[in-house]
DNA sequence: ACTAGCACTCGAAACACTTGAGTGCTAGAG
DNA sequence: CTCTAGCACTCAAGTGTTTCGAGTGCTAGT
């Protein structure tokens, strides 16, 4: 493809992205430096508009970019723009502040959406990915108990169990060591299978009581266990009114779906992956007007959750991508610094 | 006041609730079944703007009611629509089938943005009106551990601690141990109290050690401690994107500003006592087009937090209340359940 | 005390008209 | 062969004007 064609489709895409206007052949000749006529650009914008990449929004109009001129422009003509060291260093320190993990997640959250003027989605670490530390037993009260299981990317799951029979501190304690003993450590989707034939392990009398807790255990970190996504900065999608137009409402209801979300994401993508996703490449129905830049993040070489914002394709991608990778660097260090050894 | 002008008063909220635009004479004297023809209407309606009950947008439309309209409207004369035996069955299944306080409060949220097609908004149990339950150590490294204090009102907080020195294994358990005898049932906010002069009655050696954890325990449960809303339903702002107008967005960051929240709801309420904020009536500069109902649920006799909608002014008080009332109890109900004895 | 009738007001919708940005095409220059 | 200048054409958006009608306040009458 012409050097100058993609030089054009370039500019369009930057202009049209601070602007927000279908930009024309003239301000293009005017005010991009690219040295030739308003005319000979109108004739690359026609083979543009040909192969797919720019459209007119009607014919006294100048034209914007497509999704398919969006992603060369990702592709092939944007160089992800570095943030400065000052933006780097209010980043760490506005995430050094956190105190635990919601805190990390809420902090990420917010800042990702003022830094990009998105909305912002941030996953809690997916249970799948992580691995138990420890779990815990607290009686409620005689034939009543809190199981919380802490994870080693410090989610903390709870549920609270009905015994059948009253139980012991005593042998609840041992319960506790035994499992603690054999589940340290595993991931959580080991668990089923060390944990199968527990059960049997212990006297009759006892059985029912722990096959109560074994179930309880498992239906909480692989069953029934959620994914968890905060979402943030939603007024941007009323601020910029004009990107999303009517469909505002049903993109921000998409939002609150956190199945929806979770599709959006896709699966776990490996750390410090950039992947981006534009207009229809997306597997929302709802959302093919919207475009997501998303990356893995995780304490160590294994993600595990997505971070990432969406927002109209009409999207300053540059700055999107570098913030979210940025991002979703600090959060794994955050993590690694909170939990890690 | 007469009689008459109260039930005008009544059909201009009600119909303007309903449709959305002001409302003339001429509509009231018909379809409100007042009995009386629409001159005299007008005469009425007269009357009550003298008094700033309604107000005119402009001389050829009809009346809307002003804060002051609602406000009567509220006090005087309308009735708390109770649910339906069905509806109030679907909210109790919906939550019921929670399996921690995070799913409860998620539950609670949509199921209020649901029922009243309002911005619900659910604070999670104040630690302020939380007792310990349980304190947990769990070990990360040898001089680094993890804190855990789980509430009676079922909120966990969690905080890493880096220790000065090494500490045993059977150091750490003696020390969870006597702090579980000392704090067990004791309210956060009693901890300062019971906790002054505890580091000093261990050895000198272990001195450095206990303090670093006393301090962090008092900063996760007085000092630090936040309190955490949800927000849920965002979407419906922008569905009646006519009620905020322009201001959608401005609704929308107020909203993702969690303190501006809680000024919103201001002290927690008592249990089953509805409160009604309408427009102005609000502590949030920018909320003064916005009216909320809230109440406080808890577990017992005692409330711990506040539950409630928000919308515009412009909002079908009757069946927000009793909404917000019904998801009140019953999630007051779920964490007895699952938290109690 | 209520109602019928009437003149008046003023926003909203409809319509015609103008403006100007942007286009495609063609003919000519380098 | 590539670029440019010029020109006729299109069409959304803005502007001014007109019409329409819902709603009002007031007055006279029952």
């Amino acid at each position: 493809m012409d050097d100058r064609k993609l030089a054009v489709l370039r500019a369009i895409v930057e202009d049209y992205v601070a602007t927000n206007e279908p930009v024309g052949s003239k301000v293009l000749a005017e005010r991009h430096g690219l040295g030739v006529s308003s005319a000979t650009i109108r004739n690359d914008m026609g083979a543009l508009e040909e192969e797919g990449y720019i459209s007119a929004p009607h014919t006294s109009a100048g034209r914007i970019p497509t999704d398919k001129g969006y992603r060369l422009f990702v592709d092939r003509l944007s160089t992800i723009k570095p943030l400065s060291s000052a933006e780097r260093r209010a980043i760490q320190s506005f995430l050094d502040e956190s105190v635990d993990l919601h805190d990390v997640m809420a902090r990420s959250v917010r800042l990702l959406s003022q830094l990009t003027k998105q909305v912002a989605l941030v996953q809690y670490p997916s249970l799948d990915r992580s691995a138990i530390r420890h779990i815990e037993f607290v009686p409620v009260s005689t034939t009543r108990i809190l199981i919380i299981v802490i994870a080693d990317t410090s989610r903390i799951e709870q549920r609270t169990v009905d015994l059948p029979n009253t139980i012991s501190d005593q042998t609840l304690s041992d319960l506790r060591l035994a499992l603690n003993a054999l589940l340290d450590g595993k991931l959580f989707s080991e668990v089923p299978d060390v944990l199968a034939g527990f059960v049997e392990q212990h006297p009759i009398a006892l059985r029912p009581t722990v096959a109560v807790i074994v179930s309880t255990l498992l239906e909480s970190v692989v069953t029934k266990h959620e994914e968890r996504v905060v979402v943030g900065g939603t007024a941007n999608i009323a601020r910029g009114s004009r990107d999303f137009g009517q469909s505002a409402g049903q993109v921000l209801e998409a939002l609150e779906e956190h199945v929806v979300l979770l599709k959006l994401f896709g699966n776990v993508s490996a750390i410090d992956s950039l992947q981006v996703q534009i207009g229809h490449e997306n597997q929302v129905e709802e959302l093919r007007t919207a475009s997501v830049v998303s990356a893995g993040y995780g304490t160590g070489d294994q993600a595990v959750a997505n971070i990432g914002v969406i927002g109209p394709t009409r999207m300053d991608y540059p700055t999107s991508m570098s913030a979210v990778r940025a991002v979703a660097t600090y959060v794994g260090q955050i993590l690694k610094e909170q939990t890690g050894v």
